[in-house]
RNA sequence: CAUGAACAGCACGAUACU
């Protein structure tokens, strides 16, 4: 019983590694082990996302002759939907329904929850399908997922269509589901909306979060009003909540995207004083905007510092570094990123291939620019709007209109209507 | 009346023109 307090209390901690000392120290001692302390030090593993060492845990469970409960399979899945690992969840799933276990309403929420990050929502909706289909009806938790995707793909319509019939079902909003209609209207601009629901929720006695700020920071920042977002701060502040690394971005985000690298500088030494550690977000953002402004030098530093603190970089992060040399002309830098890009082992996506395509237009360089078209059709992506909005630009820099007529037709041909 | 697990939902970064 001490064994499992600690280690479950590292579990929540999300201490995986002192977890799975307290087990070794358990297991060295010849203490009977059980499921309680298997779900448990599983548990640890699965939210550090340590999937290997969860499936030999799983396998030595079930040899010493545990039962798995399905709380423990729920967990698992839920540690590959962080993962983004649908082949695995659906095995899960699969063996649970194999076993002859039924499932919850959790193990249905898992799944819809992955389908929601993976912006998959129509598969989320067949899973909730299934569900009910199931005698199993949906919950705040589960109508809330659905809410938010399509919050996230950008259809409030739908979310707010969602959220009627979870009332029609006479299940009250909670702070998450109040969340996500205010992150609806900030996402739109909406901000009047988003107050609203920001009284009305307070109204129902529920206490808004950091999320309920932060959305709210931002929409106001990306809506062209940064000093109501730092008022918003401010607010935030002395309703008695620190700002997270999130909120700190968000601020560092709205400077930059005015140019303010100064200011934003100054919420990141605001940021590791109050003892909140940057991410690679962070770095990106200040990154992004010395791209903007042509400081390559800067751009880089921020690189390698995110490299020197031991954070990941991703495709994103080096999509920084090739807009500020794109956007500074310095195309021979920006094939040695790509090469550096891609000895790392990220492909390139269509953000990638604009960025230079864009960086070639604006030398004229009406050549360099086809090729990066032609590589980026050999990556299995058709040129977008911005795709051919850049060479474009490139053709008349390089002052072939003829080729420019014709890249209109190309676009009509391709289902694209030029704006 | 007193010890452990049991699980799912919310906020931030990238491409052209504007």
């Amino acid at each position: 019983v001490t064994y499992g307090v600690l280690i479950s209390g590292f579990a929540k901690d999300g201490n995986s590694e002192a977890a799975e000392n307290w087990f070794q120290d358990l297991r060295s001692k010849g203490l009977p082990l059980n499921q309680i302390i298997y779900s448990s030090i599983i548990n640890a593993h699965c939210k550090a996302g340590n999937m290997r060492r969860v499936e030999e845990l799983f396998l030595e469970m079930e040899k010493l002759g545990y039962p798995a409960a399905l709380g423990i399979y729920n967990t698992i899945m839920d540690g590959y939907v962080t993962l983004r690992d649908e082949n695995r969840c659906l095995e899960i799933f699969r063996k649970i329904k194999d076993t002859g276990i039924q499932p919850t309403i959790v193990t249905y929420g898992c799944l819809i929850h992955l389908y929601i990050k993976m912006k998959k929502i129509s598969r989320a909706l067949e899973v909730a399908k299934e569900m009910q289909s199931n005698g199993i009806v949906h919950n705040k938790m589960t109508y809330s997922m659905l809410i938010d995707g399509y919050v996230q793909i950008g259809d409030p319509l739908n979310a707010f269509l969602v959220f009627e019939e979870m009332m029609e079902a006479g299940l009250k909003p909670d702070v998450v589901t109040y969340n996500i209609l205010v992150h609806a209207y900030c996402k739109q601009g909406d901000m009047g909306k988003a107050l609203a629901i920001l009284g009305h929720m307070k109204k129902e006695g529920h206490t808004p979060t950091l999320q309920t700020f932060t959305s709210i920071i931002d929409g106001f920042a990306k809506h062209g009003d940064v000093r109501l977002a730092m008022e918003t701060v401010n607010r935030m502040k002395r309703s008695g909540l620190r700002p997270s690394a999130t909120t700190y971005n968000v601020m560092m985000n709205a400077l930059v995207q005015e140019r303010q690298m100064n200011k934003a500088l100054s919420i990141l030494d605001e940021m590791i004083l109050a003892g909140i550690a940057p991410n690679k977000r962070s770095y990106t953002i200040l990154m992004e905007g010395y791209a903007c402004i042509g400081e390559v030098g800067l751009a880089f530093a921020f690189f390698n510092r995110i490299k020197d603190e031991g954070l990941e970089v991703d495709v994103i992060t080096y999509g920084a570094l090739l807009k500020a040399c794109c956007k500074s002309g310095r195309m021979q830098s920006a094939r040695e990123i790509l090469r550096e890009m891609a000895d790392a082992g990220f492909e390139c996506n269509p953000f990638i291939y604009n960025t230079l395509l864009d960086g070639w237009a604006q030398r004229g360089d009406m050549w360099q620019a086809e090729e990066v078209l032609q590589e980026m059709k050999n990556g299995g992506f058709s040129p977008d709007i911005c795709s051919y909005t850049s060479f474009l630009n490139a053709c008349c820099k390089a002052g072939d209109m003829q080729r420019a007529a014709e890249t209109l037709e190309v676009m009509r041909n391709a289902g694209i209507q030029p704006n």
